[in-house]
DNA sequence: CAGCATCCGTTCTGATACTG
DNA sequence: CAGTATCAGAACGGATGCTG
């Protein structure tokens, strides 16, 4: 494997982590498994998003092609989003964390409890 | 699934997310894939780390139960890092991101190429 | 409705200097 | 050697107000 990759902006894995690692792409990722949403529905689904922090995770997933912007020549506007195939492949990765996460909780929740115990202890 | 699991701290994907989505977690992971490493020398390995940082990095780390760090007595000090079985299988769904971002990294791009090349048209 | 501009508080990052 | 402490700068997140 090469040491640097994470230095290399182009590299895969980098490109790929620093997209994942962000809350709420993941969370997009979820809300449009189903289908397309609008800006608004999407928002309501994410829930707790402030909308600049939408809109930019929306434009940055847009920008790799995760999903696509759709606006519609309306009043009032409406824009839809929807993932693209490549967006939609991502959800096995994702799946297979979160597969891994949901086993190995509660060891980590242990070491957690294990490691701050004995911090509380000296 | 859960909507609302990017808010409770205690949710195995948020969890893992907050961990993977760092960028020295996974660098250190790969570092230390081959047997363990003290610290000076981990810190080479991973390449343009401050000390604190992954001092801080490895120290989450350990909390989570994915490495163990022992201390030797000895003069000059030596420690030791080295994954712990809940570690190595980490490894395995980082892998498997890894796959598909290699897979997928050329579509990103030219989505990327696509998005940009628009955008200064205007 | 969608989303851009602006502002502000918080967090994160990294460099530097110092200690057991 | 392996940190810890401190601190300034950058990046981020989120709230608010305004526009086509």
């Amino acid at each position: 494997m090469n040491r640097g990759d994470a230095f290399d902006p182009s590299c895969p894995t980098r490109v790929v982590l620093d997209r994942i690692g962000d809350k709420w792409t993941v969370l997009v990722i979820g809300a449009l498994q189903d289908g397309p949403l609008r800006f608004t529905a999407l928002r309501a689904r994410v829930g707790g998003v402030a909308a600049k922090v939408l809109t930019q995770t929306l434009r940055a997933m847009e920008r790799d092609g995760l999903l696509t912007r759709t606006v519609h020549a309306q009043v009032p506007p409406r824009v839809d989003y929807e993932l693209t195939p490549l967006g939609a492949s991502l959800t096995a990765p994702i799946a297979t964390l979160t597969d891994w996460a949901e086993t190995h909780l509660s060891a980590i929740l242990a070491a957690r409890d294990d490691y701050d115990a004995e911090l509380g202890a000296r």
